[in-house]
DNA sequence: TAGTTTCTCGAACGACGGTTCAGTTTTCGT
DNA sequence: ACGAAAACTGAACCGTCGTTCGAGAAACTA
């Protein structure tokens, strides 16, 4: 499927990388085309310009890669023993835990920036929130319905996740010394234990004393 | 004080405002010296560099301007009522409120970005974040020796408040339809007042039913 | 196989912008 | 007032891209 795509794909997926290790802005068109095994002049047969090939750059990498397929096909909290496990696993994927998802991060942070400037961006941002949130929203409100979650708005409850997400894994993120990727783990994960009356902590298998 | 400084210094001020409204990669050195007033070779007299400066801008922009300087000498929030409304106002003041707030925002996004790629800046990021932690924890303890709030972990409680304020003001500012300015304070001092055992609600006044 | 469309390339064009330089004005200590 | 250091300027230099162009291979149709 994602295999040996020649030409167009291939350049896209270029752009990505390229993108999420030289910034939006460092992108040099020749250096994709390089890194895809091309020519800059094939880059602009597909692409009538730069600009045009980020931004196609950045909707592939959102729509086809990233946090978000995960909700769709692959799920790979699907097979949790508990909803509180589910949930643990659904968070520990939306902390910039690996390297892989360090450059999602980055690429996110990159989406931030620019749809400030670019208006036309922000109902991309603000689609992958909302799938984000009803990806949160589905499995609490799963936990609720089984009885292993106390009752409460899954959606805002959701939304709290999110943003307590974005805010302790900006720091991680950052290498911030008062904020591990341990510590967000278990802010994160404290709060919505609470809200969902599930003790202290939800068992994340790194932060287990 | 702040006046007609001559040269460096005015160069400085237009290089942050140009770095706000244009982003660090699209600032042009030519428009920085229009705006200050004066010729780019100015400029290289001055910066050796094109880097030098926007790295120094950076520094200055956030000593010297912002959230911080609040904090210290300004101190909007000292002649609050109550601890709880000197709190509100603190909150209110760390969210993209107001056009200037807002260019603190994206002054805040980009040197996130920057510091992912740049490590010498982090210290400045995790300074920043530091004296936001400080300055909330202060006036949290404040208040818990005032009786005025519940006991607890002031410094947790700040950075809480702080990841939430990142969470919901980021999307705030991003325009999404989900998170309206109103939702984030709402959201913010919801949390904190349960915390801090005032009520369901800090004392916004916009929000107020 | 001939013709047409799609895909791909090397090379060059042209603009933008950071940087340099040689010289002029201003500041300032004595 | 004067000489030197600092502040400042206009103009040119030059490297780096984005983009364009003309032509060649490959694929597809008839």
């Amino acid at each position: 499927m994602t295999e040996t795509q020649g030409g167009r794909e291939r350049i896209l997926a270029a752009a990505v990388d390229r993108i999420a290790s030289d910034g939006i802005d460092g992108v040099r068109i020749a250096r994709i085309a390089m890194d895809a095994g091309v020519s800059t002049a094939l880059v602009h047969y597909h692409f009538a310009t730069r600009e045009a090939l980020l931004g196609e750059a950045l909707e592939y990498s959102f729509e086809h890669a990233g946090d978000l397929r995960i909700g769709d096909e692959g799920e790979p909290a699907a097979d949790a023993a508990s909803h509180a496990e589910r949930l643990t696993r659904m968070v520990e994927h939306c902390l910039p835990s690996s390297a892989s998802l360090e450059r999602d991060w980055v690429l996110w942070v990159e989406l931030w920036l620019r749809a400030v400037r670019h208006p036309e961006l922000r109902p991309t941002s603000e689609r992958l929130y909302a799938r984000m949130r009803e990806w949160f929203a589905a499995a609490i409100s799963a936990g609720v319905e089984a009885g292993e979650f106390a009752d409460c708005d899954a959606e805002a409850v959701a939304d709290r996740a999110l943003a307590l997400v974005d805010g302790f894994g900006i720091r991680a993120l950052l290498g911030d010394s008062e904020v591990s990727l341990d510590r967000a783990r278990r802010e994160v994960g404290g709060v919505l234990a609470k809200e969902l009356g599930i003790g202290e902590q939800l068992p994340f298998p790194q932060v287990r004393a």
